[in-house]
DNA sequence: TCGTGCCGCTTACCTATGTTATCACGACAA
DNA sequence: TTGTCGTGATAACATAGGTAAGCGGCACGA
């Protein structure tokens, strides 16, 4: 099993041989198995541990009272589900699988303790929280300001970069368990539009979508047709703070 | 001058007599004036500080290409309005005065002292993070799923709470500096639809809204038309996770 | 082997919100 | 004193995207 979450943190931040160590026990000891479309946590509840997504889709979501919902981020494999034990009585919003779903769960005291002894892994999840919140900015954006048709070219622009940066895309091509409501929950459209704008996006040569699979084949032309710009995900994994002080 | 930036920490963990005395320093020495209107940092910039917002309200903003522009968040006093300089070559996003400001400006030299010599402080700030994107993600509900007459309703509920959580209400009103463009700018809505849904909200009695001063005079009311759960914004100060552990 | 349910797709119609333009008012600078 | 600009307000009209309903294909379980 390759370490996910090690990786995703040494994105930020050099870890020791020992804070890997620290990491791949705990992520060995809680792995879980959840079924597609189950929810990992519920809005009201109280969080108990902090889930690390090693395999498989899974997203947040907040509904309103009348059921609308609205998916508020997505999360790959190396993406860490929640920190909101640390100031959370109760869940502002849920967690659910998309597929099937291999997991790490590591309890409230045994993630409390690793941060306590490796304060460059408490640095390292910091920095994540705040690569977390970037992109959070940009789906309001995406919501409030771009058209149908930018905001699903945007989405898909992201996902595919977010993909590819933890090695999950193959030529211009990667897995995508999203279907057509998942999009529109996570766009802020009807599943109907969302299809009528697919097909949009399919006639421009954009994008192809079938079976469970994204091709790409112009990804500078999505990229241009979502004004996509991805200073926003920090992939550059360049450590600059880092680099001047180390 | 009231500390604000020890006072919003302190919802998190109970800082020590010398945690307050180094955040006081820091805050005096860096106070700027800045004018209505003006940006304290653009998209594309290197931040090299820190800004905590003493008096005044500013905005996060990002725009696209063709001008569209989208206000992200909200700072009223108390908030701090960028730790990005922590991860970031380049800002993805701007900051604007809204109205004239006082803040803080700490370098990040002295920021990054005050956080590794005291890591209540650290944590606290980890905290304050979660919960702005915990606000981030009830923005994207709002802008996702709710109708224009919600959404402002919404922005309105959250508005009014937190300047109450920090003092700034006077019984059932505010002072109130956006305008309706700034609104719009918000909730992803051009001006004119604010302004007729502005009006729609005054004949129902849910809002008033002349000079700049809000005046909410059925809290419940507006509420219930907003849909609004304030548990996003957790105001509990209740260091749940602290008293169980001090 | 036949249901049952999910998924993608389509069509006809509807409406919330956007667009463009105009006006009045007050603040403020020349 | 006049001009300019930002703000709130209105009106007439346009459209992106929502609603409701239904169809076919396919996976899966009884």
């Amino acid at each position: 099993m390759v370490n996910s979450l090690a990786l995703r943190l040494q994105a930020y931040t050099k870890l020791s041989q020992d804070d890997m160590a620290a990491i791949d026990r705990l992520v060995r000891k809680g792995v879980r198995e959840i079924g597609a479309r189950r929810d990992l946590l519920r809005e009201g509840e109280t969080p108990r541990s902090v889930f690390l997504v090693l395999e498989g889709w899974a997203c947040r979501y907040k509904t309103l009272p009348d059921g609308r919902r609205q998916i508020v981020s997505l999360f790959i494999a190396g993406d860490i589900c929640d920190l909101n034990i640390y100031i959370l009585k109760e869940m502002d919003h849920s967690i659910g699988a998309i597929t099937s779903l291999k997991v790490a769960e590591i309890s409230r005291d045994d993630f409390e303790r690793l941060m306590l002894e490796h304060p460059r892994i408490t640095q390292a999840l910091f920095w994540n929280e705040l690569v977390t919140v970037a992109v959070q900015r940009e789906w309001t954006l995406n919501l409030g300001q771009r058209t149908a048709y930018e905001r699903i070219a945007h989405l898909l622009c992201e996902i595919y970069l977010r993909l590819s940066s933890v090695g999950l895309t193959s030529g211009d091509s990667c897995h995508f368990p999203l279907t057509q409501v998942d999009i529109a929950d996570a766009t802020g459209l009807t599943a109907v539009h969302v299809n009528r704008t697919l097909q949009e996006l399919r006639r421009e040569g954009l994008v192809e979508l079938h079976g469970r699979t994204l091709t790409i084949p112009d990804f500078e032309g999505l990229r241009a047709a979502a004004m996509f710009n991805d200073n926003y995900l920090h992939l550059e994994r360049e450590g600059a703070y880092l680099d001047a002080n180390d």
